[in-house]
Parts: C-alpha cells; sequence; structure tokens
DNA sequence: GTGAAAGCGCTAACAG
DNA sequence: CTGTTAGCGCTTTCAC
C-alpha cells in the first residue's frame, strides 16, 4: 500500500509492459484505444503520479525556478513574489524562493541548492556586496537580476528601474514648496542602483544650486534598521527639513522613525518614501512616494523565465521599467 | 564545457572509477587521503554539483516541502512565508510555494505538482471549499494545516488560532464603550475557522444581551473584495456604529472601503481588524484588532515541518496559538 | 583501498 | 500496436 506507484506497477498490475503505460500515459499514438483506456483508468484508480525526479534525470529538464529576495516582508518583494507565484502557476513552473537577507552566504548557498535540483532559471535581487565568489555560483543557470545590477555576472539579464527622471521630479517639487536643506538616505554607492539614485538626486539638487552637503546624506548597505538609524541621526543634526528615500527597506525604516518620533509631514519634515506599498495612501494622510511598476516587473520577469526556460541560447537582454514620483500628503 | 559534471566525468578524468569519486565526495572512510583530496579538488575546479534528481530516485528523498497560501500580499501570510522561508534555509529544505487563491482547483494542482517533485511535506492553508477530492488529492504528503482545518483530510496536523477570547474580549470592549449595534463581516460557517469566529462573536454579543442580527453580519467566502463589498452595504444599512472583521482580507478589505468612504474611527464606526499588519499602527492613530502570533506560528510549522519528515509514523498533532484583542485608537 | 554490477522511474530507439 | 534494451547519476552490495 505505501509503496510507490510507477509504470512498471502498473503494468505488472494490467499484465502488460511497461512501455504501454508509457505510451498510453503521454498520449503516444501508437497504443490502442482500450489498452489506453485500461491504463488510464488503473492510474487514477492507484493513484498514479509521474517521477519528476526520473524525467530530470533523463535530461528533460525539471520545471524548476529560484526565486532568491532579501525577504518577504517588504511589500515590494511580497507583491513581486506574489505576481511571479501566480504567473508561474499558470505557466506549470515549480517556484522555489529562497531568503537572502542580503548576505552573501546566502546567496551562494541558495544557488547552489538551486542548481543541485537543476532549477533551470533564477530571478534574484543581487546582494549588495557580490564577492567575485557569486559569478562562480551560478553555474549554468540562466538568471535575471532585479533592482540591482551586478556587472559581474555574464550572461545575466536585468529588470531595472530607471527611477533617475522620479527623484529628479521629487527633489524639483521640494525646492518648490520652499524646502533647500533636503537630507537623503540611499543605498551605499558600491551597488548600481545605489550608485544611479544617489547621482539621480545629486543632479538634482545641483541643477536647483543645492549642491550635496555630506551633512545631510546617509549611505550605507540597505535596511529597515540602517533606514531607522540614519533618519535618527539626521535628526538630531537638527538642520534637514526634508527627506529623499533611496531604498525600499530604507524607506520604510526612515517612515518608521519619523512615527514613533511623532513627527508631523510634511510640516517637521517632508517625506518622499521608495516604493509604494498599498498602506502608503492612508497613513498620514499619504506619504508621497517614488511608484515603482511592481507587476509589470514581475510579469515581465515571468516572460523572461519562461523565454529563458525555452531558448538554448543565451540572449540576456536588459529591460528598464520607468518609476514615477507620486505626490501626496506627506511631501 | 556545456556538458553536465557528474562522478563519472570527474572519474574519467582522473583516470578512476566513479565509485572512487562517489566515495570521495562522501566521506566514505574507504578513500586513501591523497585519491580524496585529488577528487575534492578536481571536482571544486569542474564546479561539480551532485544532482537531487539522482538521489530522489534512489529514494534517498529530496528535501522539498510545499507551501500553499491563498497569497503573499496578505501580510499575514507573507511574514508567515518570510519567517518559514528563513527557517527552512537554516534546515537546508527547499520551499516551494504555490498560491492558491482560495481555488479549489488550483490546489489540487499544486498538491499534485508537489507530489511529482516528492515533497515530503506541505503546510497549506486549505482552501474553503473543499470538495471530497481534496483528501485524494494529498497522496502520501505529510500535510500541516494552518489557520484553517479540513477534518476531512486525515492524518493531517494543525497549527491553529485560538481567537474566540480575543473576539469576545473585544466585542466587550465595544459594549462597554456604549456600542450596542455591532456589526461582524467574517468567513462563511463553512469553514471551520468561520465558524469558530462567528460562535465566538455570537455568543460574546449574547452574552452581554445583543442577540445576533442578520441584518449586521456578513458571511461569505472570505477576500478583499468581500470585506469591502460588505462594508459598503452595512454602512448602506446606516445602522451599525461598530464593526467586527472575521478574516485577514476581510479586515484589509473592509479597511479598504472606510478609509475611501472618509469614515472617521471609531467616531462614524468603531474598527476592530482582525490580523495585526505593522501598518494598522499607523493607519488613523491605530487600528484595533485581533492580532495573530505570525512568527510563532510559522516557527512552530517550520519545526513540525522537519519532524514529519524524518518520523516514518504519522504523529498527527493539532497546535493552538492564542490570539489577542490590540485596543488602539479605531475601536 | 578500489572496482564492477545492479537498480531507482522513465522514455528514445529499436525490434518484433 | 506492443515489447526489449539501454542509459540518465548515484549509492549499495558484493567482489578483488
Amino acid at each position: 500500500m505505501s509503496d510507490r506507484v510507477t509504470i512498471k506497477s502498473i503494468a505488472q498490475d494490467l499484465g502488460i509492459s511497461h512501455m504501454t503505460v508509457s505510451r498510453a500515459l503521454t498520449s503516444h499514438p501508437n497504443v490502442s484505444a482500450e489498452t489506453r483506456k485500461a491504463v488510464l483508468t488503473r492510474a487514477e484508480e492507484l493513484g498514479y503520479v509521474k517521477s519528476a525526479a526520473a524525467k530530470a534525470m533523463r535530461g528533460d529538464g525539471t520545471r524548476i525556478v529560484g526565486l532568491l529576495l532579501p525577504n518577504l516582508v517588504n511589500e515590494f518583494y511580497a507583491r513581486f513574489a506574489d505576481t511571479l507565484a501566480a504567473a508561474c502557476e499558470d505557466k506549470a513552473l515549480h517556484l522555489i524562493i529562497h531568503l537572502t537577507n542580503d548576505e552573501p552566504s546566502k546567496e551562494s548557498r541558495a544557488l547552489l541548492r538551486l542548481r543541485e535540483v537543476q532549477a533551470g532559471a533564477v530571478i534574484m535581487v543581487p546582494v549588495p556586496d557580490a564577492a567575485e565568489a557569486a559569478s562562480r555560483d551560478i553555474g549554468n543557470l540562466r538568471v535575471v537580476q532585479l533592482i540591482r545590477e551586478r556587472p559581474a555576472d555574464r550572461g545575466a539579464s536585468a529588470l531595472l528601474v530607471g527611477d533617475g527622471p522620479a527623484i529628479s521630479d521629487a527633489v524639483d517639487h521640494l525646492v518648490s514648496v520652499g524646502h533647500s536643506l533636503i537630507a537623503y538616505i540611499g543605498a551605499d554607492p558600491a551597488m548600481s542602483s545605489g550608485r544611479h539614485r544617489l547621482a539621480a538626486f545629486s543632479d538634482a539638487m545641483k541643477r536647483n544650486d543645492r549642491p550635496l552637503e555630506p551633512d545631510l546624506t546617509r549611505m550605507a548597505p540597505p535596511s529597515f534598521d540602517m533606514g531607522y538609524q540614519s533618519l535618527q541621526s539626521l535628526m538630531e543634526g537638527g538642520r534637514a527639513t526634508a527627506l529623499v528615500c533611496g531604498g525600499f527597506e530604507i524607506s520604510n525604516g526612515a517612515l518608521e522613525a519619523c512615527l514613533q518620533n511623532g513627527l508631523k509631514m510634511p510640516q517637521d519634515i517632508a517625506f518622499v518614501g521608495y516604493g509604494d506599498p498599498a498602506h502608503y495612501a492612508w497613513i498620514n494622510q499619504g506619504i508621497s512616494t517614488i511608484s515603482l511598476p511592481v507587476d509589470r516587473l514581475a510579469r515581465q520577469a515571468a516572460d523572461v523565465l519562461e523565454a529563458s526556460m525555452a531558448d538554448v541560447g543565451h540572449s540576456a537582454s536588459t529591460i528598464t521599467f520607468p518609476a514615477a514620483f507620486v505626490r501626496r500628503h506627506s511631501a
């Protein structure tokens, strides 16, 4: 009773060869209608389930894809995973999720595991301080980088966000309503995304004759805590009247700090977040933010995944989606 | 170059038998130190990764576990998945996530896929209207039911939430501040969780001499939309002065409706949500809610998972975690 | 200390 | 239309 039901056991049960069973089950033409019916019926009764392991070993490929994210708590990542998982459901793909917590060692282990189960492709948010090792970890996996780009990984596709114009809009807006001491908290420039966002902010400030002040900028590996702490230290400085965030976690952390400190936005500080979780619209009569097209990113990711599962030739592509400055009450 | 690196290819490369390679790689005693070293070095150089498929086919078991959730957008599910995924990371388990959207057909397909890849166990939030078919779908998977209980699935463990006392506390509180027309929106009683929550609400009302009014209760399969619509129709009725929600999605939907309608809480309506997403604390000066111990649930889930992977004997257990009424500003 | 054979479940390639 | 053989990558069992 507890033995696995295989094509052989079905064949034995029916007194035929296992090949006939295999053919019947795979809709192969060369099987008589009645044999097929008998097989199908018996398979159903016995609760036959084909072995993915056996298929994989024959080189037919698993339909496993990996998703590496820092976490699932941040709503951006959660929404991305949600949409991607739904798409995988449709495309009959198995989605294995690994959380890296932005730690290189976890990223390495996750990639290794994925290779063990012969995942065909992986969508990943590369961890910030990518050691050289990373490119070795990917082996023959098709890689799609999300949000952040790690040029070292050759042959990887990338799904990025063009947030320069949105950040620029945010700064222009802040200046237009009278701010001149605008602070910025962002990822450290080691990452492409960190560099680009900082550059966009810096350029916009310069254009408005407000050159970057080290005193008003905070850069480090991005995290909720980093955002929280940075805001605290900024407030201790006592100069900033406005803030632009350059990262999801950072934004949530800084916002939490503002709320806990009872800061009125935009009176005490004009706040521009990063990413647009559903609840931002309802906090403090609306948090202004840089909004990213999560769903489009995820759907595109699903398409890229499927394409890279099918194609034999690497066709690394980089697609950039535009972000937008959404003005609400906090700035 | 693109051929898979196997113990055979390493063996050939080194001019030895693949068995020796296997032994070297598995720390078997009977291998000379220098052979082992040579093998290890070469394997590293070639980027050898052991085939999970081959191991699985030998009956060694994959370390795959499944997680079936309605979605990942609701913060409760996202947090649960996050904590569980982190725990799986530690336990070297592969976590495959399937979203059911509370549709029976998706649940069936997800379970089938999981059986194909020989997942050892699955944690699932059973979909509401479980046809009889469901129990057939689980095959030889170890099942851990989360939040909702489907008694039909024999031998399944369950991780439930004891929210009766918390719901009771919420009602008592509402009555104590003068409410008598208290509405309830919850899952339909077909599900155990729906029944229990309704019973708790009903009992508490009775105890306070406020028998249940059909006019003020809404029950249906739980979803964001259902919560949203139910609140609208409740408001059209114009009688309710307070509301208790009996479900995650319902709570979010009803809250969205309140906010969009510009309802002041608790003045226009005293609102008690269900589940405690981080942002509830910051919306409308704080949303009162029934708070669930997500992290404890997830950690327990991970432990149960690991236990059921190891054990041969089914030891179905049911564990109930207590919920709590968290009073904030909205009620 | 090392190797050869067998078999896990499945299908492509040949026989009949 | 149906059956036999072989082999995917790995480890267990039994030689040497």
